[in-house]
RNA sequence: GGUGAAGUGGGUGAGUGGCUGAAACCACCGGUUUGCUAAACCGACGUACUCUGCAAGGGGUACCGCGGGUUCGAAUCCCGCCUUCACCGCCA
C-alpha cells in the first residue's frame, strides 16, 4: 500500500498519479479521507500518550506512597488513575477507529505509476516498447493450432483434464510432459546462471502472506481457497517468494536480493470462455518460473533493465518472436508501478500471447509487509520486483505451432539438452 | 490426532507484581593499544507511533509469541489462541 507520508507530504503527486489510472474525483476523494483522518489521528494519539504519561506517573507516586505506608494519599492518587482510564480508553478508541479506517482507505488505493507510464484506458493503449524486428513467421494455409497438434501428438489433453477436475486443467503426456519439464529446468537454470537463488516454496499461503503481495483483500476471487484450512493455492510464486522477507530488516550490503522459485500457478479466473481461452491460452493450472529481486530504491529500475534482459534472453534462445509492451495506466496491476508485459507470437492463432509480465512495485509490496533495509542509521523500505521468466502453458502453445513441420514439431537447440529428443512426431 | 514442556533483544540466557526497554555473555559496529593479524581494554548497540527542533538532538507512548482479563501498577498473575520441542498414534 501507499505509504501514508507520500499522502502527508506530496498529496498532489498521489491525485496526478493516481489520475492516470483514471481516477475519477469521487475516487479521488478518499485521498483527501485519507490525508484528514490521519491528522485527527495524529491529534489523538498525541492526547492519549499523555494521558498514559500522567497515569503512570501516577502509579508510580501510588507505589512510592504505600512503600512509605502513606495509605490515605494512595488512596486519593487512586481515584484520579481511575478518571483518567475511563477519559483514555474513550481517546484510544477514537483513535483505532481512525487508525483502522486510514488501514481500510489506503487498502483501496493503487500504488502511483512511475513517470514514464503513459495514459491510457485498456490494453490498446499500451506502447509497443519493444517490436519485433523481423518479418513475423507465417505458416503454411494447413498449419495446426496447438491445441490440433496436441491431440495429434498426444502432448496434452485437455478432456482427460476435465475427467479428473474440470475444465482448465491439461494432463500433459509423454513427450509433452517431458517438454513441460525441460522448459522448467530450463529457465530455473538460467536463473541460477544470473545470480538467482532456487527456492522452492510452499503451494499453499495463509492470509496473512496473500495480503502482503497484494492478492488479498482485492484479488480473492482470483485465488483458489481452502476453507477447511483458512489457506490460499498460490497464483503465483511471487506470493510465498517475496514473503520470505516480510517483516525483515535487511542490510543494504545485501542488496540486491535475487530469487527464483518454480511452482505450479493456480487461478481461477472466473469468466470468458471461448476461441481466446482455447487450449492452453488460458488455463486454471499452469507451471511457472518467476523471478524475484529485493532491491535498493536508487537501484531497483537498473535491476527491472536487468530483468528484461534475462527474460529476453530466454526467449532469443528459444527463437520465439516476441514484443515487448509497458502497460498503460489503465491496464497495469493494483499494486505496479511499472510493468513491462511480453508477448510471444503464436503463428497459429496469428496472435500475441502474453507469456511474461515485469514490474517494479517499489515499495508497495514491502510496505505492507514491512521489508526494509538498514543503510547507515537508517531504516528505509526496499523495493520489490518480479517477473515470470518464464509462464509455460503459452510459451508450449507458441513453440507448438510455431515450429510444426510436416516432420514434426522440432525443439529448439537450447532445449534439446532438456528434452533429449529433438523432434515430436 | 493425544499427552507433556517451552516461547524474553541478532544469538545464548537472567528476570515471578513497581527501582526492568529489560542483567550478563556472545555477535555486530566505533575507538584505544599494535609491525600485521589476534588478544586486551573502552564505548555504542531493538522496533513502531508520536511531539518538539533548521539540524544535531531531546521528550512521550507502546511492544518480552498473539489476543483478552485482574491490578493504582504486569515480561512477571489469570483465560483463550498460535508456534516450537519431546514422546505416543497415523503416514508418503
Amino acid at each position: 500500500m501507499l505509504q501514508l507520508d507520500v499522502i502527508r507530504n506530496e498529496k498532489d503527486r498521489v491525485v496526478e498519479g493516481l489520475k492516470k489510472r483514471n481516477w475519477g474525483p469521487e475516487q479521488l476523494a478518499l485521498v483527501d479521507e485519507v490525508f484528514h483522518l490521519d491528522i485527527q489521528r495524529r491529534a489523538l494519539k498525541t492526547e492519549m500518550d499523555q494521558s498514559l504519561a500522567e497515569q503512570n506517573r501516577l502509579s508510580s507516586e501510588i507505589g512510592a506512597f504505600f512503600k512509605q505506608g502513606k495509605k490515605e494519599e494512595a488512596e486519593g492518587l487512586r481515584a484520579q488513575v481511575a478518571a483518567l482510564k475511563e477519559s483514555g480508553a474513550e481517546l484510544k478508541n477514537r483513535h483505532d477507529e481512525a487508525e483502522t479506517a486510514i488501514r481500510d482507505l489506503l487498502f483501496q488505493i493503487p500504488n502511483l505509476p512511475h513517470a514514464s507510464v503513459p495514459y491510457g484506458k485498456t490494453p490498446e493503449d499500451n506502447e509497443v516498447y519493444r517490436a519485433w524486428p523481423h518479418p513475423l513467421p507465417e505458416l503454411p494455409a494447413d498449419a495446426l493450432p496447438h491445441w490440433e497438434l496436441a491431440s495429434k501428438y498426444q502432448i496434452f489433453d485437455l478432456e482427460l483434464g476435465v475427467k479428473l477436475t474440470g475444465s482448465g486443467f491439461p494432463v500433459f503426456r509423454g513427450k509433452g510432459a517431458k517438454l513441460e519439464r525441460a522448459l522448467i529446468g530450463f529457465f530455473l537454470d538460467q536463473a541460477a546462471d544470473a545470480g538467482y537463488e532456487e527456492i522452492m516454496p510452499p503451494l499453499l499461503v495463509n492470509e496473512e502472506t496473500a495480503r502482503a503481495t497484494g492478492q488479498l483483500p482485492d484479488k480473492e476471487a482470483q485465488m483458489y481457497y481452502v476453507e477447511r484450512d483458512n489457506l490460499y493455492l498460490i497464483p503465483t510464486a511471487e506470493v510465498p517468494v517475496t514473503n520470505i522477507y516480510r517483516d525483515t530488516i535487511l542490510d543494504a550490503s545485501e542488496l540486491p536480493l535475487k530469487l527464483t522459485g518454480y511452482t505450479p500457478c493456480f487461478r481461477r479466473e472466473a469468466g470468458s470462455y471461448g476461441a481466446h481461452v482455447r487450449g492452453l491460452n488460458r488455463v486454471h493450472q499452469f507451471d511457472k518460473v518467476e523471478i524475484v529481486q529485493i532491491a535498493h530504491p536508487d537501484k531497483s529500475y537498473e535491476a527491472l533493465s536487468g530483468m528484461l534482459a534475462h527474460v529476453s534472453s530466454l526467449l532469443d534462445q528459444l527463437e520465439l518472436p516476441y514484443r515487448i509492451l509497458r502497460l498503460c495506466g489503465g491496464d497495469m496491476g493494483f499494486t505496479s508501478a511499472l510493468t513491462f508485459d511480453f508477448e510471444v507470437y503464436s503463428a497459429a492463432q496469428k496472435r500475441w500471447l502474453e507469456v511474461s509480465s515485469v514490474s517494479n512495485f517499489e515499495t508497495f509490496q514491502s510496505n505492507r509487509m514491512k521489508l526494509r533495509f538498514r543503510e547507515g542509521k537508517d531504516i528505509q523500505l526496499a523495493h520489490t520486483l518480479n517477473g515470470s521468466a518464464l509462464a509455460l502453458a503459452r510459451i508450449v502453445a507458441a513453440l507448438l505451432e510455431n515450429n510444426q513441420t510436416p516432420d514434426g514439431i522440432v525443439i529448439p537447440k537450447a532445449l534439446q539438452p532438456y528434452t533429449r529428443f529433438e523432434i515430436i512426431r
